[in-house]
This record gives C-alpha cells, structure tokens and sequence, in this order.
DNA sequence: TCCCCTACAGAAAACGTTATCTCAAAATGC
DNA sequence: GCATTTTGAGATAACGTTTTCTGTAGGGGA
C-alpha cells in the first residue's frame, strides 16, 4: 500500500507537502508537479480510516433498515442514497431483519465506524439506544414510523388518515363489510393504520366483525396466513383491507389458491403501490407512499443536520395517494354469495 | 467523544493496559474491574478507524449492485450479508445506478475506506479498475454476469441454457413463433440469455422474425417500450421470453394497457421469479434463479478468499429453476388471430 | 543596509488504537 | 538464599493523515 510517505520520499519533499498538494492547498508549482506524478505513479489511494481518525474527509453515513428485501424500504434508499450523494458521502448500510436486538447492534458497530449521520426504519417504537443517541445530539432520521416519546427528525405518511381514506373509498363502492389484515401494532404505522381503518369503519358506518381483524408481522408468510384465517370464517367481509405490499403478496396467493375472484367474491385495497400492481389479477388498488419524497426528504433533513444540530426536530407528514385500480369492484356495488348469507 | 486515554485516566491504569482489558488479554483481576467500570461510566464507543489504521479489527466489506431497487439483486444482497455477518463484518452498499462512470467512483470510495473485499453486480462486462484490483490480487466476487478476459470469482447461473430451456417449454406447449425482449448485450447475462434463446428457436424449429428481438437495458421502461415496439409489427409471435424482472414488469404492464390476453393472445415467459409473480394476471411462468444460493455462495467465496488468497479464482454455475405457471397457455397450444395471419 | 513582513517548506504533534520493548516484581529452581 | 525465569504493567512507537509550529529565504519599506 502507498501513502503519503512513500510519495514524499520518491517526490524529495516532506510529508506534509504531499498532504498539501493533495488537499489543493498552496504549493510551489514544481514541487506540485512532483508530487502529483510521484502519487500516480504510485497508484496512491487515500486513507479514509486516517482521515477520519484525524477529524475531516468524507462523512460517513448510516442507513438500518428492517427490511432490505422489501422493495418499499430500497426505493426510499435509493432516493436517500442519491439525496445524500451529493455531498460525497459514504453510506453504510444494514438490515436489521426486524430485530431490535440486531438493531441495536447495528447502531454500535455504526457508531463504532464512526457514522456522523443515521437514518432508520426502526424496529420498535422505543428503543433506550436511539434514545441515547438523541439524547447526545447524534443525528439521526427515523423513516416510515414515528417514535414513541421521542424528540426525533421523522419523514411518514398520515398513516391514520391515508388508512381512512382506503375504509371511505370502499364505502364509496358500496361495500358495507370489512376486514383488516394488519401488521405488528407495536409499529406506529401499523398502528395507526389500524386506528385510521376503526375510524373509516365506523364514519362510514360500515360493519366489521372482530374476527375479520388480524394482525402479523408485515410479512408475505403473514399475510398468507392471515387471509387463510380470514377466509375460513363463515361470514366474509365483502372486501378487506391489507397494511402492507409484502402482507398483500401473501394475501393475494391466498385468496387465487382458493380460487375466489377479486373484486367479485372478495375485493382487497392495500398499502403501497408497485410497477407491478398494475399488472396483478386484477390490478390492485392501493395507497400509493411517496417513497422517492421519503427518501429525498430524509437525506436533506439529515445534511441540514449535519451542518447544524440546533433546530428543534422536525416530523414531515407526506401526502399519500389512492391508486384506484380494479380490485375493489370499479366503482361497482359486489356483495359476494357468503357475504350475502351473513346474519348483521 | 471517550477514548481509551480517558478510560485510562479514570481508572488509574496506563492506556495499553485498557486495551489489553479491552481485548480480554491477561490482567489483573482488579485492574480489569476498574477498566471495565470506567469503560461504562463513560459510554465508551470503540473507534473502528484507528484500529483499520492499526491493521485490527473488524474487516469491512464492499457491495456494489448496478442497480439496488431491482429485487432480484437485493435478495441476493440480503443472503451475502446474512452470510458474512457470521463473522462480524461490515457491509458498505452502494448502488452504481448502471453507470460504469458511477461504479467506478464507488471502487474508488470503498478502496479508500479500506474495505478488505468487495461484492459486485458489474455496469460492463469488462472494466480496467476491476482488472487492476484482480491483478494486484485483491478479494472480488462478481455475480450474477461474468466478467470478460478475467479470472475471477463468479456465482452465476447457466443463462444459455435457461433461456434454451424456456423456450423448449415454449415449443413443447405448440409456440412456433417466439419474440424475445433482451437486456443490454455487453452484459453476458444478457448476452448469455439472447445466444440461448437463439439456440432453442433453432433447436426446436421454431420462428423469429428479426422485428421480434429487442433489447432493452433490462429496465422496467424500456420493458414497456419494446413491447409497444414489438406489439406493433403486423405479425406477432404467439409468445416472447423477457429477459429479466423488471423488463417484464413493463412487458405485461403494456400488454394489459393493449387490452391483449394472456396467453390467450400472447404467451409471455421471463427470467427471475418473486411472491408477487404468483399473483399476476396471469400468473408468471418464469425461470426462477437462486438468489438465496447466489448470495450465500458469494459470501463463502470472498470469506474464502479473504483468508487465502492463492486458490485459482472459481466460477459457480448454480441450477436455475424453470416455474410453470399459466402465461404459456398451460399447455395448450393457443395461436393467436393475429398470428395467424402471418405469412410464414 | 537593516529590519520586518510574507510566503512557504519542513519538523513535530496529534487523532485512537495496538504491538513491541523495557523493566520491576514475583515466582520458581537449585 | 541466590540466580533465573516468569509475569504483567507501563513507556514508546507505529498505523496514515492533517494541523500547528518553526524556521528560512526573499521582498519591500525606511
């Protein structure tokens, strides 16, 4: 490996003059030249790990998610990542699989690298390690969920409300029957898109019987499993609502394995939008998060923090989109069979 | 910010004697106790840089994927963390967006953070900074294409005979008109995947007019576009093999947009299978590959290389797995009106 | 001509660690 | 009881940088 050193010694001039010329800083042009030919042709390659030691060169920053399988937490990365990008940062990023002990852990080993910057999907609502961090003025960007008794910069969605607007719009369709399929409660998310659904069921005057509300993991398998529980009651909803794309995967499988038609014996609206809902059977209605603006916003919010730590933390509540498509009955009023045989 | 010196200081001990309490080397019982009190009254957070510095430590590992919102790759990236972090490395992800300029910036970056090996998805099939690293022997596993003109470890799958293999299905279900919407060409997948496609036509005597190959960048648009490009010649194939996930995305998102059924009007098979597959309309008849089995042997690989680095880099061919579903025609022979009409 | 200021290169210190070296004290062998 | 080995803690150097300090040469003003 060559540093600085080794150019200092084949160029004839001294350590630091390298570092200077390097760095761009005021050199004689000769000895410039020198070191700059000395450098390439000792195919010189930085040491950011020194630099860092030494307290300047490019930050580095921090991304744990709980799910780098889910294609909603990587398009918010990917836009995080360039939104950061522009300033020459690296990023390191982890999955923390939903565990909040490997959460933890990888919020040391970031700290441990030396991160300036985190931006997270966290795993539970509280967590006493973010907690610290914030309490120490570490910047840190909390993406999709909202912390509970936390001061914290946040970028979300009206989760409750976008919720809501899913229970109205099958209302709108007719439909007076309906179920949930939820993910883990302990998620603000999850959370309030389960109160936003009470709250759509009970403006629109709609009926849902306890068993028709089911709560996993925002898992596929969940999902799946969910459905399979749903369906095996006697009475069905005439359509339901699903937290999440990975859960609604699961959902769909199961509801075509069973062979049922969507909308026509079920219909089905769900969180978050693909390229590829439009081609599901049939394409899929769901509440589209602006996963681009997510992940925009959390890069500025993180860089404006980078450079100053003194504004109070803000949470940013992005406007969500209903994506109407075909699955919950095109504006048409379906009751299915099992549906109709229910007693209430 | 608390170093081993405060450490030190707090509990009366020299700084090498921290470290060696630190690093469960043998010290006096007492001394330990102290240390390690003072180590948590302080909050000590470890700095990685100073040891990468020293040459200790946790070594830190680099992925570069050409593009990480495609889920294809990221499964694979979900898999090869899960299987190096069984030894505590850090992973530094990066995403070259397809940009050869981009991926190189990115070595660049991961060389100058000091990481001791490297997990790539090349932009090109040749690339002098990667040449540079392999000469000077440095670990680097390349998936899922093959580099050209050099030796290096690869985990891949066998593209040729794959997509030889779905276009057999296509001819044992009745196809004898094929079309084929392909990736960039100087990627070997893509290039893999068109010589195989061109193999089996040949082999099973089927047909393909020259309008019927398009290639794309293996991106969901131009999966649109070359469909609407193909749609639009006056004879159709009575079915197209799409080269990857997200170009077939497009594919379908287009055929659905025309109003066409499939198979009914035309059959449609691709490379690369999700959950979500299942619940397309139709559900996807695709080559399933391993990404599970891709990234973990791409983390076997570099582990191994990261210990010795003198072994003959290996080149994996993994099984890929050809997934009936029902976008073929279910084994009926279906042609199309259009068709039909062809001349010859 | 002398003095002071400027410009700029090199020396030395520092960042937070760990490894080597030194040395004293304790333990062991005779 | 003395010599020798072992033990283990502290001092020092080193990793690759940058920053501060030091010193020298050259230029300008009096």
């Amino acid at each position: 490996m060559t540093t600085i050193r080794n150019i200092a010694k084949l160029a004839g001039v001294s350590v630091p003059t390298v570092s200077r010329v390097l760095n761009d800083q005021r050199v004689d042009p000769v000895m410039t030249l020198k070191v700059r030919q000395a450098a390439q042709s000792l195919d010189y390659v930085p040491n950011r790990s020194a630099k860092r030691l030494r307290g300047v060169g490019n930050p580095l920053l921090g991304a744990i998610f709980s799910d780098l399988s889910n294609q909603f937490f990587t398009e918010i990365l990917k836009h995080f990542e360039w939104g950061v990008s522009v300033q020459k940062h690296s990023l390191l990023m982890s999955n923390s699989d939903s565990k909040p002990e490997k959460e933890e852990e990888l919020i040391q080993v970031m700290l441990e690298e030396g991160v300036s910057g985190l931006v997270m999907a966290p795993t539970l609502e509280y967590s006493t390690k973010i907690q610290e961090l914030i309490e120490n003025d570490f910047p840190i960007v909390i993406v999709d969920r909202r912390m509970r008794e936390m001061e914290v910069d946040t970028v979300t969605i009206n989760n409750f409300e976008a919720s809501a607007k899913a229970v109205c719009h099958l209302g709108n369709l007719g439909h007076s029957e309906v179920g949930y399929i939820g993910g883990p409660i302990h998620l603000s998310s999850a959370n309030d898109r389960y109160l936003g659904f009470k709250e759509g069921v009970m403006k629109a005057g709609m009926y849902c019987d306890e068993n028709w509300i089911l709560f996993g993991d925002y898992k596929m398998e969940s999902g799946y499993c969910l459905t399979e529980k749903l369906l095996s009651c006697k009475d069905l909803p005439s359509a339901i609502l699903v937290a999440n794309n990975e859960m609604v995967v699961g959902s769909l499988n199961k509801i075509h394995e069973e062979g049922l038609r969507i909308p026509h014996d079920i219909s089905i609206i769900s969180f978050d939008d693909f390229p590829w809902s439009i081609s599901l059977n049939p394409p899929l209605t769901a509440i589209a998060q602006p996963t681009q603006e997510i992940g925009a916003k959390a890069a500025s919010l993180l860089m404006d923090r980078l450079v100053d730590n003194t504004k109070p933390p803000q949470t940013l509540i992005l406007e969500s989109n209903l994506v109407v498509r075909e699955s919950c009955g095109q504006g048409l009023v379906k009751i299915n069979q099992k549906t109709k045989r229910r007693k209430i």
